[in-house]
RNA sequence: GCCGACGUAGCUCAGUGGCAGAGCAGCUGAUUCGUAAUCAGCAGGCCGUCGGUUCAAAUCCGACCGUCGGCUCCA
């Protein structure tokens, strides 16, 4: 047998006989990788275990606990749940079957299912998984031509396997994996064999439309999850659990910020008193950012006439997402989706020279959407909604500053609300579109310049463009790890010409200028939302809706805690007085479950020294002190963050 | 909107064909207490709504409304 030589990732030489697999290299390498092994790079590509090894070839083990080696797993996984799916029901199509990672789910495989599939279905499926994990049935590969592949699936009566297999394209080799009697389309890699899979779950049934088209079946998706060891999936679900906890919905009913009603539509928030307490705090903040970043305050109405939304193209673009019209004096006006022709017919006001570009308008505009009632979920998707928006009028060549300006505003923003890591996306032109491809392009080119030039790393969400430009979105992820869009930047040259607007150059004749559309936050009701979860609804001192709960051992000491709280308002300071006959232990129970930042309690030592024993929520006796001393203390850890430097880009 | 699950007291939930329950919250009283739940009593329900099956329905069936998990869609 001839002898190759194998190149390890630390550059390092390894001979192997002839025809080794990875595996063998794997077990070769130590006992414990050969155990770990669950697929192999082999000249950085992702391939089985089982995959004969050249001579020269670079090779990097895979491990379980790795995210590729998980995905290895949970790939595998998914068919092995196919199987177990066509063994119990044997009328069921099956179609696709991906690992995912969604903070959740590992894998999901869809069926084609008249009649569904139930919890004790997910059971039972569940058993036969074991039971074929059980046997230890190896996973092959094999390499088939497109006419063997179309009869074998043909056969099987497997017609969305013909569809999938019809897309392939020309050049690409088909490859089929098989275990036990099940085999299915498959690019690859999987496990060396069903035992490698070590511990799994089973967890939810939901609708999926086939390829993801509504137009489509709908199908039956059973989501489920992987991992290399039990120890790892128990991790995983105490993880789930505990991030479920942090759910804004159950914060905000904890903590009595807001609430929906029935009575008065799905998606509508009700902002309770400690809830509009924070937005207020937030929306004051904002305020003074966007006039230290050179923005002026505009309000617009919520309704406007029919033909301001026909002019602007909301009617022709937009109109599924519009409510239906209300009839004034014979007129019909819409409530209002977006905030843009507002902002644009108050620039049109007057006559503006090119000397006061930019003109940058920012309102907090409450806009209303028509969401499917599906899709509604509770703040973070809603239908009538507060946007941070504002929209800045500037000439061509002042719009890449602007792009800039706003990038640097928002990751001003949102760094002073503790957020730190965020997905930047691209969006391109969409199905639906206004304008002349060349603007589209010019456009898009200047976001990604933008970006570029502020070394801001993107990807680029193709089609995800409004119908009137392209834009840079900002995602931040919620306790789960779904992703939402808080931050948008949109550049708009459709808007300007559809109305007109212009300004007078320098050499008096008419220009027109850009509009950038742009909101930082997203809107209020989301960004509340993210920030509740962000912080497990523990909001730091400065925007906490109390900051501190004064707390009198009893009610002997009632006299100085009322003097302490008239003390704390005089100093802006948010506080409560607990005056319950209470046993402490039970008000520092009470407020800690609050979330409040801080608790004096006053007892006769305090009342003795004109004193308060403060407590923080971190569970911290920070002992007796002078009442001038615990403002100062609390004022510093509630003080709002700094104001920007503005740097003129 | 589509697929699926779930709707019982203000909240969290038990009750699967035979008298509607618990804990917390609320109210009343007692207790005056030092860093995460003091005790007792009281009150609170058209079991989401409407219809059907049954001697009998919170429980079984259907429709509608709402919530939740996905899908499509979006800040």
């Amino acid at each position: 047998m001839s002898q190759i030589q194998i190149r390890l990732p630390d550059g390092s030489m390894f001979q192997l006989e002839g025809g080794s697999t990875a595996l063998d290299l794997a077990r070769k390498l130590s006992r414990s990788l050969g155990q770990k092994a669950v697929a192999a790079k082999i000249d950085g590509k992702l391939c089985d275990l089982t995959t004969p090894l050249s001579d020269g070839a670079g090779v990097e083990v895979v491990t379980g606990d790795t995210p590729e080696g998980r995905e290895v797993i949970r790939h595998s996984a998914a068919h092995v749940m196919a199987a177990a799916v066509k063994k119990l029901f044997p009328v069921v199509k099956v179609t696709i079957g991906p690992a995912v990672d969604d903070g959740v789910n590992g894998f999901y495989y869809d069926f084609d299912n008249e009649r569904g599939f139930t919890e004790e279905d997910l059971e039972n499926i569940s058993r036969q998984m074991q039971q074929e994990i059980d046997k230890d049935l190896p996973f092959t590969r094999r390499e088939v031509s497109r006419e063997e592949a179309r009869r074998l699936f043909a056969e099987a009566g497997e017609s969305y396997k013909l569809e999938l297999l019809d897309a392939i394209p020309e050049g690409e080799k088909v490859s089929l994996y098989q275990h036990g009697d099940f085999v299915d389309l498959c690019r690859g890699p999987h496990l060396p064999s069903t035992g490698a899979i070590k511990a799994f779950r089973l967890l939810s049934v939901a609708g999926a439309y086939w390829r993801g088209d509504s137009r489509n079946r709908m199908l039956a998706r059973i989501y489920g999850t992987a991992f290399e060891d039990k120890k790892a999936l128990q991790a995983h679900l105490e993880r789930v659990e505990e991030a479920k906890k942090r759910d804004h919905r159950t914060l905000g009913k904890q903590l009595d910020l807001f609430s929906f009603s029935p009575n008065v539509g799905g998606g509508l928030v009700l902002w309770h008193p400690r809830g509009a307490r924070v937005r207020a705090l937030i929306e004051e903040f904002w305020r003074q950012s966007h006039f230290d970043y050179g923005y002026q305050l505009v309000y617009s109405p919520h309704i406007g006439r029919a033909d301001l939304w026909q002019k602007s193209g909301h009617l022709d673009f937009y109109r599924q997402n519009m409510y239906s019209p209300m009839e004034i004096e014979g007129n019909p006006f819409f409530l209002k989706p977006m905030n843009c022709p507002f902002h644009i017919e108050i620039y049109k006001s007057k006559l503006r020279s090119y000397r006061e570009l930019p003109l940058r308008f920012c309102e907090l505009g409450t806009v209303y959407r028509y969401e499917a009632s599906g899709v509604l979920h509770g703040l973070l998707r809603v239908r009538g909604f507060t946007q941070d928006d504002a929209h800045i009028f500037c000439r061509e060549d002042q719009l890449d500053a602007e792009v800039r300006r706003c990038l640097a505003h928002t990751f001003y923003l949102l760094r002073s609300f503790g957020f730190s890591q965020f997905d930047i996306y691209v969006s391109t032109r969409p199905e639906k579109f206004v304008g002349e491809l060349k603007d589209w392009e010019k456009a898009t080119a200047a976001l990604k310049g933008a970006l570029e030039e502020e070394k801001l790393a993107y990807q680029i969400d193709p089609g995800e463009g409004v119908f009137y430009g392209p834009k840079i979105d900002i995602k931040i992820r919620d306790s789960l790890g779904r992703s939402w869009q808080c931050t948008t930047v949109q550049i708009d040259f459709n808007n300007p010409r559809r109305f007109e607007i212009e300004y007078v150059d320098r050499d008096n004749h008419r220009a027109q200028p850009f509009m950038v559309h742009r909101a930082l936050l997203g809107s209020m009701e989301r960004f509340f939302g993210v920030l509740l979860e962000h912080y497990a609804g523990a909001l730091p001192a400065w925007i906490a809706p109390v900051q501190v709960q004064v707390l009198p051992v009893t009610d002997a000491q009632l006299p100085f805690a009322r003097e302490v709280l008239r003390r704390l308002q005089q100093e802006n300071l948010r506080a409560e007085l607990d005056e319950r006959n209470e046993k402490l232990s039970f008000k520092i129970r009470e407020a800690q479950l609050q979330k409040i930042p801080h608790m004096w309690v006053i007892g006769q030592r305090e009342v003795d020294q004109q004193g308060v024993s403060p407590r923080t929520r971190a569970g911290k006796d920070l002992g007796l002190m002078p009442l001038a001393e615990a403002v100062r203390l609390l004022q510093q850890e509630a003080a709002r963050p700094e104001r920007p430097r503005i740097q003129e880009v």
